[in-house]
DNA sequence: CCACATCTGTAGTGAACACTACATATCTGG
DNA sequence: CCAGATATGTAGTGTTCACTACAGATGTGG
């Protein structure tokens, strides 16, 4: 099989670049001019490589979930329910506030609602978002065998709720709350978890 | 002082639509073809009318917060800090879930992250979600002082995590949860303001 | 060194966008 | 009934968008 003309660009290191810019303007509010810049190539490059604009997107998405993955792994390690919420809650306050990163979360700035041709961009980032609370609904089902949790509690209802509860983070971080506020609100929210578990004294 | 040709379509009604259109498509998705098909207008009507596309979602956003504030006024009315959470929470669920609306909240589909151009708006809209937070601050500093809410409680960072909430229950509303899983999260989230409130057998 | 395959940069393409010029229509004050 | 003022409908304007045709560059297999 011949070869032809090698890729003159790493596709990771540009992918990095392309998140920046989905997580920082939104699908739509991103142009692919932005993005060639960011990714230091020209448009025929970008089309050669990803398809087209929702392609370098998905890519984008999978990229951001691979690399969250690595932490989600510590978050579901902690050893009872309430750590493994106070761990997520606390840990996204801080990450939504790095400055190393634009405020909030891709899987939320990426785009809540879009025009006509990228109505289903919205429902790719739900699904993403989903992979999370289904991470967080497996730990929380153990916690509730392991006696961690109440009889009555529900694992998948608490884990919609942590994940609802990051999302809104996430949408106050990207208006300018600060991380102390952030913090506050995911110190409430642990409450709730709490409340779920069992007392072991 | 000579009068002119009177507007032949209400502002009010033609608002209404436009906030629908907003709603559903969020600022930068929604087109002025769009917004002056469902208002029944022409374009240099809704620009006689208000200025711009900015100055029609202020205008929308303005009616959609002054329809709002009549349930929120019903809301804190609420006797204790506990009901206040669980009215705000549920109706939210309802309210979000509600086919006469888009799924979601206007103060939340209508942009979170925008282009170049529309940098401000989402600023606009968390600055009227920032109204909400405030009146439901108050509500829990007046808690405090019953002694509905314990010593250690904060009032502020109670009302930010109930704000918090609330927009996570809105992103999840668009992206297709139904009532009862929004429920579920109220439900769940609601405890940690019980967690903070007094106990009064 | 040649045939072919793939990449890259230049320079566009048509479509969709927010917005408006202009002629006409409909009102009020005198 | 007339003059001035504002609203309306038609039909555009220039700009920006995602995307691509094409020619030249750079590789591999024979």
């Amino acid at each position: 099989m011949r070869m032809g003309r090698p890729r003159e660009f790493d596709a990771e290191t540009a992918l990095d670049q392309a998140m920046e810019v989905f997580w920082r303007h939104g699908y739509e509010g991103a142009t692919i001019a932005q993005l060639t810049e960011a990714m230091g190539i020209n448009p025929p490059s970008l089309y050669a490589c990803f398809g087209n604009k929702e392609g370098l997107l998905k890519a984008a998405l999978e990229r951001y979930t691979k690399l969250r993955n690595v932490w989600m792994n510590e978050v579901v390690a902690a050893p009872t329910a309430r750590e493994v919420a106070e761990r997520m809650l606390m840990g996204i306050a801080d990450k939504q506030t790095d400055p190393a990163n634009p405020p909030g979360c891709l899987l939320v700035q990426g785009g809540i609602a879009c025009g006509t041709g990228s109505e289903n961009v919205p429902f790719e980032l739900a699904a993403h978002r989903a992979r999370n609370e289904d991470q967080l609904r497996d730990r929380f089902i153990r916690a509730k065998a392991e006696g961690d949790l109440k009889e009555g509690a529900d694992p998948a209802a608490l884990a919609r709720y942590v994940s609802a509860v990051s999302v809104g983070m996430g949408v106050m971080a990207s208006s300018g709350a600060n991380r102390e506020a952030l913090r506050q609100v995911a110190s409430v929210a642990v409450q709730a978890v709490e409340a779920q578990s069992t007392d072991r004294s």
